[in-house]
DNA sequence: ATACTATTGGCAATTCATTGTCAATAGCGG
DNA sequence: CCGCTATTGACAATGAATTGCCAATAGTAT
């Protein structure tokens, strides 16, 4: 039978477009569970492994961390993250530095970059 | 009693210093095994962790990936990291491009940053 | 050389994120 | 409104990295 539309696919889903920056499971089942209470962390693992092989949301890996997911759109705009060390949320950041190239080794190739910023995000100054 | 000077210990710090370039545990047991052969994993993680309190080495942190570690006064020298896709070393990169500061959002207070490329290693090319 | 004990290494146990299982629940077509 | 079954959620189970435990081993001071 065809997909069902209920009430946590729709809190999760809601969770991570409104989110604007990308989230953890633990964090997607905090922001699900206020529009649908008792929201098991077993439903949002199997919703967000639904939303990946859809191609509707993408991993963001950050170091010493849990994965994160945001949505595929943003995701596929080169960009890149800033943690806040007191509240460890991650945010995105639409810019990228110039001159990367000049820091790869000799004899080595270079096909992508992650960066991810530290510090303290503008609500934890 | 006081410290006590074992081959496993020797094998240990011999294979982070003359690695050039930061290792995983695996890749710890791995290098020093030819020195202490029969070196148990076991042994390394406590080691390693000894060197760790000993402020001896630090951990170097790479997104999906095991820890891994090199020497303090090397990761105490701003530096980053090369990661070859293929054979999965990591290697030190001493440069940093300019310009992050203006990837900072307003508001925010950037206090660090890490970089990672990701690509070939000349041996891998 | 001897005795003392720091260290080792095999294996079990732990930790933590993630997944399997399955009875109960709740969309949705008819 | 009914019935079918996709979905949910509690719990157990898994996988992978790390640590606890403890008898055996091996530095080192005397």
């Amino acid at each position: 039978m065809a997909r069902r539309n209920t009430l946590q696919q729709q809190a999760i889903r809601t969770a991570i477009e409104s989110a604007g920056r990308p989230l953890s499971v633990q964090e997607i089942h905090d922001l699900a569970s206020e529009d649908a209470p008792g929201l098991g962390l077993r439903t949002v693992y199997r919703v967000v492994n639904r939303l990946l092989d859809d191609g509707i949301i993408a991993p963001v890996i950050v170091p010493g961390q849990q994965d994160r997911y945001e949505l595929a759109r943003i995701a596929a705009k080169h960009h890149h993250h800033f943690r806040c060390e007191r509240c460890d949320r991650v945010f995105d950041v639409h810019a990228c530095p110039s001159g990367l190239q000049k820091l790869v080794p000799d004899g080595f190739v270079m096909t992508d970059h992650t960066i991810v910023l530290h510090g303290r995000c503008a609500e934890c100054i």
